[in-house]
DNA sequence: CCCTACTTGCGAATCATTCGCAATAGCGCA
DNA sequence: TGCGCTATTGCGAATGATTCGCAAGTAGGG
């Protein structure tokens, strides 16, 4: 996931001039390897598997730094807690499976474009954009809602 | 904007079996005369100018009833508190202006043509979507940030 | 290796939203 | 038109997520 020269997310974390301290860098380590997008609570789960001393509120505060430098994203798909993701390094739009909670990730470079273009007609520029998809299988029984991600 | 027969917000209420109390007509007039995107603070606000008792848990608890009847429509823009729109007879997303909070309205048959086509090759069938789009006025000297909508 | 500003853990505080409960009031029906 | 049953309301307390204040600890430039 690391492209091994100097791109993990603790590096570019240190590169966007932040400290690099223990709690942090197990939770850059945590991020960097869930394929999933997880809330605070669950991020520190992982993070306390690994070192049991570091505060939720810790965790709280790295994300929010992360976010404002654009190293990791937050979603809200339902409402309440709020989920992350790695900085995709390529941006991507979202399937939620409202049966199930999963999310799954796509992407259209046409609607891409299609935004882009109708933003302009607007007389805008695109800062960001979120599509969330909220779906259900198709040609299958119906089956019992469960958890989450 | 109502029809004239039946289309009031209030009568769609009372057709999807709900008691049309005081403080119900009040909140739902004020949900109809509103063009904005509202929370529950400012429809309160807007609700007291026509009658001061209501109480905003009776707000949160109505817009939560309109929601679930699918009256209106609940956003979540930026994290924080949510912002609800009387329910659109089309579907639309969203432009919100980063610096100033406005939000605008759009809609794309060809975006919503892509998203369906994509979701079928996925083997989805979509419930709902959201398309927010942050963006920013063009060739415009950069000015103070305000408030919101 | 030292100094200083940035971080941390922890518990309290804040924000948005929901609940519990007793009092009130729609509205279908007699 | 009046009754009763049940949904609804106001109010304050409770909740859940996230942030803050502060004293103690530490990264890392010089």
């Amino acid at each position: 996931m690391d492209g091994g020269d100097g791109s993990t997310l603790t590096e570019r974390f240190r590169r966007a001039g932040l400290r690099v301290t223990g709690p942090r860098q197990v939770i850059l380590r945590v991020l960097e390897e869930s394929d999933d997008h997880p809330d605070v609570e669950e991020l520190h789960r992982r993070v306390s598997a690994v070192d049991p001393r570091v505060n939720i509120a810790t965790v709280y505060r790295t994300v929010k730094k992360l976010v404002e430098h654009d190293l990791i994203e937050r979603h809200s798909f339902d409402a309440g807690r709020a989920r992350y993701e790695a900085a995709p390094t390529e941006h991507h739009d979202h399937f939620i499976d409202v049966d199930t909670g999963e999310v799954f990730e796509f992407r259209s470079d046409e609607i891409e474009r299609m935004q882009q273009e109708l933003a302009r007609a607007h007389g805008f520029e695109i800062v960001s954009h979120r599509l969330d998809v909220y779906v259900r299988r198709v040609n299958r029984r119906k089956r019992k809602a469960r958890k989450a991600d």
